[in-house]
DNA sequence: CGTGTTTGACCAGCGC
DNA sequence: GCGCTGGTCAAACACG
């Protein structure tokens, strides 16, 4: 197998159907307030936004991105025995989310997905924590391992998610970017390369990853 | 004191 | 129509 990740949840074909589309309720919160006195709906509807995953070889579970995250839940997933974590950036003003889960094939790796798009450069760190470290440092945090990032094949059943994964591969076909030594490259997804808001995909990754490692 | 993590509960959507 | 699963929130707790 290429891909040890076999992530079929349910839920994340519903979230990737309507990926593109970028119109969507989550199943999570809706506009509707049933949740007798807990629940607070923040807007009129979740708007779904652009995502991309991928995988990397790394034990650890939290990789360091340049961006603080705040976690705000964790849940079991079928088909895995581990856990998935659920991050969203502690800038308020930033609306980005992260999942990070591991591998159930692979127990080294994990699997990071990104939604949104970080409306700040760089780090928010609020207490002063500067991110002065180079974007290869952090780059190379991101894949500990030569192995480096491989898109994410979401075999779901749906297959929308890995149409826009396999999108990344066929996008970005370079496997192995000349400016970083370690062999880190991140995987990214444009779900409309010929549109506009292409730049805003790039606006996220590029906030990840220098517009240079991007192009090489 | 402020921030971040943990944990339980709830809800919506989807599959059967 | 029912059950299952994923996703999110909020309170409590822990740590720096």
């Amino acid at each position: 197998m290429s891909n040890p990740l076999v992530s079929s949840s349910s839920s994340e074909d519903r979230v990737e159907s309507s990926t593109v589309s970028g119109d969507a309720v989550s199943g999570g919160k809706p506009p509707s307030s049933d949740r007798v006195g807990k629940v607070k709906k923040k807007g009129p509807k979740r708007i779904r936004q652009p995502r991309f995953a991928f995988m990397t070889k790394s034990e650890i579970d939290h990789l360091e991105d340049g961006y603080r995250w705040r976690k705000y839940g964790q849940k079991a997933v079928k088909n895995s025995p581990f856990p998935r974590s659920y991050f969203r950036c502690t800038n308020s003003k930033c609306t980005v989310k992260k999942r990070v889960e591991r591998s159930s094939e692979d127990p080294t790796t994990v699997i990071t997905t990104y939604e949104g798009q970080h409306c700040h450069h760089s780090i928010g760190f609020p207490r002063g924590l500067v991110a002065h470290h180079d974007q290869g440092a952090y780059a190379r945090q991101l894949a500990p391992t030569p192995l480096a990032l491989n898109p994410v094949n979401y075999s779901s059943s749906r297959t929308q998610f890995y149409g826009q994964v396999r999108a990344i591969g066929s996008l970005q076909p370079q496997p192995q970017a000349p400016s970083n030594e370690s062999g880190v490259h991140l995987s990214h997804k444009m779900a409309q390369p010929s549109s506009p808001d292409s730049h805003k995909d790039q606006g996220l990754l590029g906030d990840i990853v220098p517009p240079r490692m991007r192009n090489q």
